[in-house]
This record gives C-alpha cells, structure tokens and sequence, in this order.
DNA sequence: ATTATCTATAGATCTATAGATAATGC
DNA sequence: ATTATCTATAGATCTATAGATAATGC
C-alpha cells in the first residue's frame, strides 16, 4: 500500500519533486492559455496542479521563467511536424478547434498574454519568426517574407476574434467553412499553398478539404 | 498675481477642471494606445496629463470609466464618416500609419489590452461588431456576416504583427504594399470590395509605381 | 540525513479614498 | 464660500523568500 510512490489519478503522491514539477508545467499551460501571462497568478496555477505555491519558485526561480518552460516546451513541436505546405493549414485548424486535449495552445497562450510585458511581445515575435520562415518558402516572390507575414497575421487575428474576444459568428462558424475561404483567400496571396491556391477551386469541395478531419 | 486662468501651452493653468480633466482623458488616450489598459497606471496618466492622481478619480470615478470614455471618444467616428465601401482599406491605412496625431486609436488601444480583463475583451467585440456590420454589407453571400468577421480579423492581426509585435518585415513594409496585397487577396472573400476586387488593380491615388511593383 | 513540502511574511505595486490646502468668484 | 488641487494613506493584490515541518531513503 505505501510502496508505490505514484498513484493512477493525477491526483498528487506524496513526494515526487519530478511529478510535481510536471503538474506545474501543465497547470502553468492551462492556466496561460485560458488567462494570459497576467491573469493567471503562481497561487492560481500551485492551486490547479495542488501543489504549494512556493514549489512553483523553488523549481522555476520565477513566472517569467516559468513561462518561457511552458512555451519552449510547445511551440516548435507543430513546427517540427508538419510539412510547410500544410503548416497553415493545419495552424488554423489547431487554432479553431481550440484547446483540446494536448493541444498546442502556444499561439493562444501569446494572444491573451499580449500587451503584458515586453517580454511578452517579444516570445510572440520569436515564435512568429518561426512560422513566418517556413511560410515564407512557399512564396517564389521576392515578397513572400511580407507575404508570409501577412498570412501569419491573418491565422493570429482569426484567433484573436474567435478565441479571445468571441465575435460572432466567426466564434461559432464550422471550421471546414473558415478554412475554406481563408484558403481561397490566401491563395491569391501564397501562390504556391498547394490545394486550394494551385486550383483555384472556389472553397469548400476541396478534394482533400476534410484534411483527416482532425478527429479531436 | 496671476490673472489671466489659462496659458497658451499645453501646460496646467492653475485651476481649470474642464481643462484638467481633458488633458487626463488625452493622456489616457495616449497611454492606453502605448502600452495598454493594464500597464498604463493611473498614477502615470496623471503624470503626463501634469495633474494631481487624485482628481483622475474625482473626474473619472475610476480607472475602467476613465477607459470607456476614451474609447467611447474614439472609435465610432471613423465608422460615421467612411464609406463601407473604403471602411476597410481606411481602418487598415490608418493601422499602418501608427498614431499621428489626433489619429483613431482605438483598435490599436484594443490590441493592447487584451488579455487585460474580460471588460476589454467585450470593448473589442462591441466595436469588431460595429466594424464588421458595416463590412457585412459588401458581401451578397450569405456567408457576408462571417466574411466580415474574416476580414476584421485580418486587419487587427495585421495591427497586432506590425504595431504591436513588430515583426519584421512587416513592421518596416510600406503601406501601400501591404494595402495592395491585402486587397487583392481580399477581393476573392468580400466580392463586392469596390476597387480593387472588381478590377484586379492595383488602386488609390498614390503613384502606381509604388504599388505596382508587387511582382504578378 | 536528505529534501519535498508547507507556513508566514517581506516587499513591491496599484487603485481608490479621506481630509487638508489654497486659488478663485462673489 | 466654493471647489480645484494636493497629501497621505488605506486596502487589496501579487511575486518571491526565509525558515519550519515532515516524509522518504539509508
């Protein structure tokens, strides 16, 4: 009974410096992404992963660093994974299906933190020089970087509007039918997206338009 | 000794309490669109309005209300005095620019304060709404409502990356270029956008060169 | 004995208010 | 006398730290 130092629940075992650390990385997460940098304070995120506050800064040193665990430690994994054809595509999908579970909230975790610190901005300016890059290699022009800036631009005020600030209909709409005029739309601006800009294919039948369906 | 109530200077004349609390309301105007509502104390708005912290309180009654006159202020004119049909390239040229002097903050103001409390979210969507049912009118699609939302979207994702991220290239690019790119793209989503979709050029009355040079 | 965890609190902000002071109009 | 302005401070947070407590491994 008292042997094994974990239990199946999330619950906390009793000392386990390691699981505990990980709770606040996750509850850290949680809490950027649904409060922003400011909002969500140490006392809120040691409450959610029930653990003691000051554990928070005994294994982070501060916020701030803790902060820059919980984007490091997302962020470029989408990056790393998806093909540059399809980063757009599949940004936007993770950003209008919103949080589910393991989800990349990064881009979502920047939107409500802006305005915080300039700390802030400036992880946001990093990670959309990240996608920014990859997108601008799908642009033959010589202004595919600005172009690609723009397209981030569009994906990060999508999300704005849907996520953060909640307009409708936008918050509401299927999203098969935001991706699909955007992706007409942007097809006109990155010449090369390869689907819906190389056909010219007005919107939704895009042949592989379900994409997978992104079952989550 | 002093007669005369008021100098010709920007500066504090002694007793004038319309003119105290009309300096307080522009350096809040000033400050909210710098840094955003969070960041922006009360004790700083009272500093760069020269005038005492306290009487931001007597004339305001708090710091929120002393926000939602500045941007009650703002905000609606551009909408009054803009044709729908140019709403949208206004709104976006007047996001490029950055704050002239007397220019309409208020999107910019928005930008930085999100994430700040959920009263600033629910400014943002109130004036997104009253953007977007303007620009609603130029689609015939049914879809119109959401298009307008897309669209609104795109131009404050553009101010957040160029004004407040300053993500380079963009942060640097010239304003025509990024209207001219913009519109092209967004004449396929909004198809009645008089101009530039109908015709497929370039637009406005700056020299053509300018614009032109987007290659295609 | 080691160290994960907890208690208590320092220290820094920030909004907001009460009450004093002093410049004006009558 | 009226009231615009200023001084001083209450009261509420929030991050961060010092030191005590207690569960583990040996």
């Amino acid at each position: 009974m008292a042997k094994t130092p974990r239990q199946g629940t999330a619950n906390a075992s009793r000392r386990d410096a390691q699981g505990t650390r990980l709770r606040l990385l996750d509850a850290a997460s949680e809490l950027f992404a649904e409060r922003g940098y400011e909002r969500a304070t140490v006392r809120d995120i040691a409450s959610r992963a029930e653990a003691n506050q000051a554990l928070l800064f005994r294994y982070f040193g501060s916020k701030k660093a803790l902060f820059g665990e919980v984007m490091a430690r997302g962020g470029h994994e989408q990056l790393r994974t998806t093909p540059a054809e399809r980063l757009f595509e599949v940004a936007l999908r993770g950003m209008l299906a919103g949080g589910g579970e393991g989800a990349d909230r990064s881009l979502e975790v920047c939107l409500r933190s802006i305005g915080g610190s300039d700390e802030i901005a400036e992880a946001l300016r990093g990670l959309g020089e990240e996608y920014a890059e990859v997108l601008a290699t799908l642009s033959a022009s010589e202004t595919g970087s600005l172009r690609a800036d723009l397209a981030l631009s569009w994906l990060l005020g999508i999300g704005l509007m849907r996520v953060v600030v909640a307009k409708e209909p936008l918050a509401s709409a299927d999203p098969d039918t935001v991706c699909a005029l955007v992706a007409g739309a942007l097809g006109n601006l990155l010449e090369s997206l390869p689907a819906e800009g190389a056909t010219d294919a007005p919107t939704d039948g895009s042949t592989d338009g379900e994409s997978g369906g992104i079952p989550e």
